[in-house]
DNA sequence: TTATGACTTGTCAGATATTGACAAATATAA
DNA sequence: TTATATTTGTCAATATCTGACAAGTCATAA
């Protein structure tokens, strides 16, 4: 699962850019983009919100696909890895912070 | 959130258990196993079966929690974390491997 | 063919994080 | 006090991650 690299290339080609394009501006080389963009490399937080502000893209969107791709990382070759995903929701719904100024 | 910890300890409480004769058993000594009931520090995989085999414990339980307490990690401080968790959780559905001999 | 441009692969040292082990501190009870 | 249980802090060893670079492939064009 590759969900965030998958989506960066195909916002990059169908904005007809090139890595080096959309690398200069994240301040790193065309391998390391190339690697982001297959999953052989983890962006870093700050650099989701690049890609989101590059590609003119939902910057939500791209940070579910980043996380969830880590998430999916840990639970890929467990049996119970929806259990696991679901104790982990029901505690997300607990703690969840209350929305400032609601 | 620190369900796995919280679930040894409480198991181990339950059985008059001392944390020199878990960690014994376990082969770490008594500080290591201070940290990973009080989330300092993670166990590993295989101690999770060992801990369920010393315990008396349901090993998906605390397999569950334990992959919890992970993904909990990774999302904790996000607004998007329900959302990535849940985009995680059908992936897993989607690749979900078929049950041997069914 | 050679040349060029886009992308990928492999490597590597430096930085960062994790690990297991130990001593020492604290707590609790006799 | 003493002894026992647990926690805290530290540390070197190890492992993992990171960014950067050279060199590779692949496709297209001259």
């Amino acid at each position: 699962m590759n969900k965030f690299g998958d989506r960066v290339r195909e916002l990059r080609e169908q904005q007809n850019l090139l890595q080096r394009q959309v690398a200069g501006k994240l301040d790193i080389d065309t391998p390391m983009l190339s690697k982001i963009e297959r999953g052989e490399r983890r962006a870093k937080r700050e650099q989701v919100i690049t890609f989101s502000e590059i590609l003119s893209a939902d910057q939500n969107e791209l940070i579910t696909l980043w996380l969830a791709d880590r998430v999916y990382e840990i639970v890929k070759d467990e049996d119970l890895a929806t259990d696991a995903l679901k104790v982990a929701e029901k505690e997300c719904e607990y703690s969840k912070k209350p929305i400032a100024k609601a």
